[in-house]
DNA sequence: GTAATAGTGTCTGTGAGACACTATGGT
DNA sequence: ACCATAGTGTCTCACAGACACTATTAC
């Protein structure tokens, strides 16, 4: 039996969900672009999660502030090694950290046009990014692929390219100004060439919040 | 390296969410109750769904309408053999199927009042119960929880028992009229004592279903 | 008739959606 | 001055929530 662990990293790069990928190492596929997993290690790891946060920093040097388990696949059929558990998990992390911190060889692919990938990875990827419109609707998950600071406009462009929909500003931001979770950095500002916008960030340690109704 | 499938298996008794026990009959914790498990063989098993089916129709007779991936639980303290994987399932059935095929030995526990069991086996209960709560938010999930006929009023009750809060009658009812796989079985009535109730069923093969608003 | 449950009709307050409006910067 | 983006005010229609009402059985 095959135990391993994978992670979908999702970020937001022009205006679209982009997946971190890498080239294999290792047979099989051995040079074929894949999400980054490895085998479980019992006597390292302390669970799975553990475990996912730790490849994911070892083969592409990124930290994401949020990780959460997804599904895990089995069967035999999945890997030509044999039957194999994969524990699947999905991230999340703004552009700009993800830039600063990722090693060599991590490609980012937009999930709309991605090519065939090995094992069921395609599959894993579709399920992670349904996951994350899905929860994105009744939550502040969206959070997560915005950097420290940011503008009510950028709050509402991420909203908007994750869900698919375009969102009224007015309505928005009426519910925005609920979160107490989002606050207003006094002073700060960000100056375009027009009128400059104020900027916000997360309070605190961003938890995941949740809504009764939709955003 | 321990691979099982275990399921948490519920129906609603008595106005409140039960839960299927087994007795163990083997060690670590032999003659404990636990949740109905079993290790994986990749030699029969397509997945572990099908494992997830399979044990659960062996172990206890019973064969669910309703079965889904809940978590996997892993680490190395939560079993004493050692590092161990549980791809824990959640399933829902009526209690008069589940009594008419339910082996001897199947021991149903209310889920408010469950004594310490062995593993992580309250956690994983407690996870599928907020699971099913959460999801019958905005989805026919309670359906699995009702008989083949059911009147509007048993709907309804259901709904509030996994629920926990009480609906109101009228918006309920103009709610389940916009289900159209909720569908009045022509001439059928529940006599009680008091006046008949028009009986339905859900349309063809049950498909879980999600709706935007919440029930 | 009464009791009890099944099932329907109607009013109201809230809030989502739409959209117009004002504000403030650059050039 | 004008443009572009930031940010606010307001109207309306739909619907959730509340609750009263009618319907149909047993006794």
């Amino acid at each position: 039996m095959i135990e391993t662990v994978d992670v979908v990293l999702l970020t937001l790069r022009e205006e679209r969900l982009h997946v971190v990928l890498l080239k294999r190492a290792r047979d099989p596929f051995k040079g074929r672009l894949a999400l980054p997993g490895a085998y479980i290690h019992p006597e390292e790891d302390i669970d799975a999660l553990d475990a996912a946060r730790r490849m994911l920093q070892q083969k592409t040097g990124i930290t994401s502030p949020y990780l959460e388990q997804l599904y895990t696949f089995s069967g035999g059929s999945r890997d030509p090694r044999g039957w194999s558990i994969s524990i699947t998990h999905y991230a999340l992390i703004d552009t700009e950290s993800l830039i600063k911190s990722a090693k060599d060889g991590v490609v980012l692919m937009s999930v709309d046009e991605l090519p065939g990938l090995p094992f069921d990875h395609n599959r894993v990827i579709e399920m992670a990014v349904k996951r994350v419109r899905n929860k994105s609707t009744y939550s502040t998950l969206p959070c997560y692929l915005l950097p420290k600071e940011f503008t009510l406009s950028e709050l509402q462009k991420t909203y908007e390219c994750v869900l698919g929909v375009r969102l009224d500003k007015s309505q928005f931001r009426r519910r925005v100004a609920e979160w107490s979770f989002v606050e207003e950095i006094p002073g700060a500002v960000k100056g375009g060439t027009h009128r400059p916008a104020q900027l916000y960030r997360i309070g605190d340690h961003r938890p995941l919040e949740l809504f009764d109704r939709s955003v």
